[in-house]
DNA sequence: ACCACTTATACAAATTTTGTATAATTATCA
DNA sequence: TGATAATTATACAAAATTTGTATAAGTGGT
């Protein structure tokens, strides 16, 4: 049972005819005729009684012609949408995101999209930086909006910097380091501190290490929490201090303060990871989207960062 | 895009692989290659990334999949259903029937054959004689329980003697003729008659009439009204006398007498017709039953008719 | 660097489908 | 009643399509 057959079987009841089905298809009387025979050889039943006069359709046919219109539909109806899919106007988008990093200016991106592809559906992710880029190796991701991926998986991935954060340091409220506006990284090596825990953040984690080993100490860990809120939490407990991007200020930061490092330190770029051998149309527009509006987001990160 | 196709297309995108496709298909690798491209062609899309290590499918492959599952689940659908209905498991059965002549025997036929073909949705039609007869001839009904067909309709028709039935006199309650048991026809000489209308049964209004001329007299009929019921009512309101089948003592017949012919009169069969060049397989069981249950049927209609 | 395994391509072989010619049947019309 | 026109079925050759074989090219793992 092959499409082709049931399009000659529909032509042939429809118009009741052999002959008139193989005007209407382009094609040749004999032709219909050992379709339809053929067809009901595989059947097993017969489909129509004919005589040189008329051709009148079976029960059996009857039943067959009502399946084979719903096939015939649905082949078109499948057409049409592995088209539109293809083309980037159906599908999904699965977007993988720093929370804290992406605040600001991740709604308005998505409510574009969507409003220029509507039919796209949209799936929002948030992850660490380490579920992040686990999620996109496996596939589950179709873009992320996170840190500079780790070299091994770099290379398979396209990605571009969208906006550079800095590190700042996070002291209680009443802390006695409280006064000072500004900090260099050394005035912490006394305090404890409180990281995001490595697994979430390994290169920010490093990273923060790093610069306290370049002030000339090794900072005192007393706590690891998993997520980035539960650190500033911590902070605001006065349990520590802490390093981080300045942007989680964008979480609840009560009983926090902000202080700038006057250290110069390495910036921390959010960076948008695609991987360009998979990526449908969909994800491709998204893609161009933020490449198109990295102008308003530096704006917006640049002021409230 | 064609079922074959499909199948292929199904199988790569479960198998995640062409050659293992091939495999379970008991096909070559290469033809199922081409298959695929040419499906890809034919969509204008790309159904799967493919690299020598890894077949992934892409948004649009995805949405093939489901379709195309759905379209190959509907195509056993059908083929199951085609061949339920081609061996009568499935389909409709309409029977057309004079009423009065068949109300003692055809429940109990009709509970029969749903009991053992319950997947046949029957539909019954209550006609008169003219009625079945071009409903007959113009395929809306698969078989008919009426008298016997015109000469010009009965060489396409199968047909079998079911019971035979009589003309009897129905007769107003108090009527002068109520005193006897048993009338001659030329008793009802000088009587105005009811008759159905010639329309609905042309036989049997043309069969009163040549019993009434070879008793002597014309029938002196005051109206034809278009119902048996009607008939009896006419009669039991005294309008007049009329001639009808014996069987029509199943209606409501208050206010009439029945009396039994003295004369010879030719009897009515109700028969069973079918048109052999069009019956089903449902059509061909329920005939098979109805002249398997004629003995049981004649003992019914002998003693109660 | 090699091995094992994959997909893509080229071309010949096999299969399937189509088209031509023709037979057989049947309603219609003179 | 016989001729006509229109229909479907069949046989066989031609065309088109599909498949299989051989082989190239690429990739991850050892």
């Amino acid at each position: 049972m092959e499409i082709r057959t049931l399009k000659t079987f529909v032509a042939v009841a429809n118009l009741k005819g052999f002959s008139a089905a193989a005007r209407q298809l382009n094609m040749v009387q004999p032709a219909v005729s050992r379709q339809i025979s053929e067809l009901e050889e595989e059947l097993g039943v017969s489909l129509f009684w004919r005589s040189t006069r008329e051709v009148r359709i079976t029960a059996a046919g009857e039943t067959l012609l009502r399946e084979a219109t719903e096939i015939l539909a649905q082949e078109e109806r499948a057409r049409l949408l592995v088209q539109r899919t293809g083309t980037g106007e159906l599908g999904r988008l699965r977007i993988g995101f720093l929370g804290s990093a992406v605040q600001a200016f991740l709604p308005a991106l998505v409510r574009e999209f969507s409003a220029r592809f509507p039919q796209i559906q949209v799936s929002l992710f948030e992850m660490t930086a380490g579920e992040l880029a686990e999620a996109l190796m496996a596939g589950r991701l179709d873009v992320s909006l996170s840190r500079p991926l780790p070299p091994a998986m770099a290379d398979r991935f396209e990605s571009w910097d969208i906006y550079s954060d800095r590190l700042v340091a996070f002291l209680p409220e009443g802390h006695a380091l409280a006064s000072e506006p500004c900090l260099p990284v050394s005035a912490l090596s006394t305090h404890p501190f409180v990281l995001f825990q490595r697994d979430g953040a390994p290169d920010l984690f490093d990273q923060v290490v790093s610069v306290c080993n370049a002030a000339g100490f090794s900072p005192d860990i007393l706590a690891q929490p998993n997520s980035m809120q539960a650190v500033l939490i911590a902070v605001g407990s006065g349990l520590g201090v802490t390093l981080a991007p300045a942007c989680i200020a964008q979480l609840n930061t009560s009983g926090c303060l902000e202080r700038p490092l006057s250290d110069q330190t390495v910036p921390i770029p959010l960076q948008l990871h695609v991987r360009p051998d998979r990526a449908e149309a969909g994800t491709q527009a998204f893609a161009a989207l933020v490449k198109g509006g990295l102008g308003s987001i530096r704006k917006i990160m640049g002021a409230g960062g």
